[in-house]
Parts: structure tokens; sequence; C-alpha cells
DNA sequence: CAGACATAGTTCGGAACCGCAAGTATTGTG
DNA sequence: CACAATACTTGCGGTTCCGAACTATGTCTG
């Protein structure tokens, strides 16, 4: 990596930056942190044991999920994955292609659709998770055991809250107005 | 939200799933919670003041960057906000076509180039990023201050060891084979 | 100074990704 | 049985994303 600025020389410009304006300094480093740590880790495991298997890092977490959970509906895979059901249905289908993932009707909702691994999917996973494994070994090597413990515990504490009141926030914040479209996205048959 | 499974029933199932394989727990969960976090937090903000500015993640990424940083070469642009330099050269141009950025051939090395941002862009951050950060608070609340202080600190130890020793970690896992190519991307010109 | 090498940025192929609209099929309900 | 609700798929338009090939520029060396 060997970057231009450290994250620590990035929060100095920061403070240079904004020191004027009145602002959550803690929680803004908690949560830029957050997405930097975030983000290096999902490139090391890219590069590293994922590039191997020739598996995305959405694709991964879609076999984990499933591998994890066993049989699952497809609504919520995407939903534990954090991607959209359309998204899943394009991912779903490169895993199918590879032999990794099946796809199968519920057998009493007709509606439902489940995704379960192949055997194939189960050996990758077997074999890949272990090797994975030791990979967030080696990138929470700076912390203690009862740091990570800590680190996971306060991280949960935030999705959970977020699960429970994000909905509600984004509500609120928006008020009367609704959101306005993206700008792009299919548009109305006419007019 | 109100998912399927809380992360605590996932962390339980994984616990029945591999509870025979010897696996490194605390730091899977620290790993995992940080993707999870990361995720929920990006999908929060992107659906509330990042979607009334009509803007990306990824764009406000590059904005926050250029904004603290005033004038920066691209490439190091790239390297802050985690994309690759072709990443950044769409997201530029997404960004210059709005208006709220430009584009500068460095003065005396002519293969450099340097974003800065423009009034509109200056001002357009200058209201967004105190909205951004009331969002930070919201998604931090369940933390206590000295807490927040601590995640960060955590953080910031892990994404300097692997900017430290991420690189030399892939080169020693894949020993002498070198990483297979990657299933898309440009080919070679003929055969 | 020519040729080799290094560096920075762009282009491009293939895939992932979102949100929304529309379509299909199925289930639940009055 | 009409009709609403639910679940998934498909397709659109746009963005993001990587990484290798390519282009342009700078630097080093004989």
């Amino acid at each position: 990596m060997s970057g231009h600025h450290t994250i620590a020389e990035t929060e100095k410009a920061v403070q240079a930056k904004l020191g004027a304006v009145p602002l959550h300094r803690e929680q803004m480093a908690a949560v830029s942190n957050i997405h930097r740590a975030a983000t290096a880790i999902r490139q090391h495991l890219e590069n590293s044991v994922l590039r191997t298997s020739d598996l995305t890092w959405t694709g991964f977490v879609v076999l984990w999920v499933v591998w994890i959970w066993g049989e699952m509906e497809t609504r919520y895979v995407a939903e534990e994955a954090g991607i959209s059901k359309g998204t899943l249905t394009g991912v779903a289908k490169t895993l199918q292609s590879r032999g990794l993932l099946e796809r199968m009707g519920h057998p009493t909702d007709g509606r439902l659709a489940v995704l379960r691994l192949t055997p194939e999917g189960e050996e990758l996973m077997a074999d890949l998770f272990p090797k994975f494994n030791e990979e967030e070994v080696f990138v929470s090597d700076p912390l203690e055991s009862s740091e990570a413990q800590s680190l996971a515990e306060m991280l949960r504490r935030m999705v959970t809250h977020l699960e429970a009141n994000g909905e509600q926030r984004r509500l609120d914040l928006r008020g009367d107005t609704p959101l306005p479209p993206r700008r792009s996205g299919r548009r109305a048959k006419h007019g």
C-alpha cells in the first residue's frame, strides 16, 4: 500500500479544514474508519483467498450465507448478504453457472425460491473458509482477543440500532417531501 | 429493516454449522461485523442525505477527499477513496459533468492530473457535510464517547497493519504460483 | 541523444450493483 | 371469484468497479 497519507494524517487534515465548524469528531472518525477498514479488508481478501477461487466478494458472501443457514429463501439471502433482490438474481445465476449453487422452488409456497449449495459448493466452502478465516486472523493481528470481542460487540450494537431505528429515522429526516427518484432507472411506460 | 435473522442469530448459526471446525471465532465475528456495519451504514446514508443530493457513496467519498485536501493528484485521490485509478476516471467524469469537480493538468509534470472542487462543489459540501455528520452521530448512538474513540482506534490499527504488511502477506500466501487472472477484464489484442 | 524503463492516466471488457417499473405466478381474503 | 398482497424475474438506465492493455510523458543510462 504505502499511501500518500496515513489515516492519522487524514484526521489531522480534517481538523485543519473543519476546525471552525462544530462537528462530532469522534463519531466521524468511528464511521469513516469502519469504511476504511472494510475496504482494506475486502481488498486484501479479494486479492488473496478469493482470487484463487475466482470469486468476487459478493459471490463469496452469498455462498457463505447459504452455507451457514443451509437452504434459504432468496429474499432472506439478499437481505443477509446486504444486496438487493435484483442483484441477487444475477449473482445467483453466476454461481449456478459455476455449479456451486442450486435453486429450487419452495415445496408448499409456489412464489418462493430456495437456494442451496451443490456438493461442489459445499466442498469449496469447506476448503475455502478456513483459509478465509486465517486471513481474518491476519487482519485482526493488532487486536488483543478481548479487543476483538469488544470491537465486534460495539459494531453489533450499531447494526442492531440501525435495523431497529434506521427506517424511522429516514422517514423523519425527509418529512413531507418524498425522496427524489434516482437519476437512472426504468421509466414509466408512457409519460 | 426487520430482517429474518438478527446478527446474534447469525453468529449462533455459525456456531452450529462450524461447531466442530477449529476456527478463530473472535476474529471472524470482528471482521464480519465490520462489513455488516459498513453495509448498513452506507445504505442508511445513501438513502437519506446522499439521495437528496443525488450522490452515490463513491461520488461523495471522492468529493470528500478532494474537499479535505484541497487540490489533489488523481492517483492519491483514488488511493484515499479506496478505489482503482480506472474507477476514479469514470467517477470524476460524472462529478465533472455535474459541475462539482474540475480537472487540471499538473503545471510541471505532464503525466499528472489534479482535481479540485468547483465553487458549486464547495458549496454542496459545506451544506452536505454537517447533515452527513448528523447521521454519523445517529448511527453511533449506541456508543459512549469513549467507546467511539476506542472503536476508531482499533480500526485504525487494523488499517495501518494492512497497509504495512498486507502486500507481503499476499505474496507469502501465493508462494510461487502467480494469481490467476480475473474472469473478466481486457484481453490481449491477439491470442 | 537514443533506447530502455518507469510512472500516470485513460480506455475498455466483463461483471456487479441499485432502484424502479413492469410482468408472471401464486397465495390469501372478503 | 374478484382483488389485493407477495415473491421473484426481467429489463432499463445509469454508476461503479477491477485490472490489463494502451497512450503519453518523464527519467535513467550508455
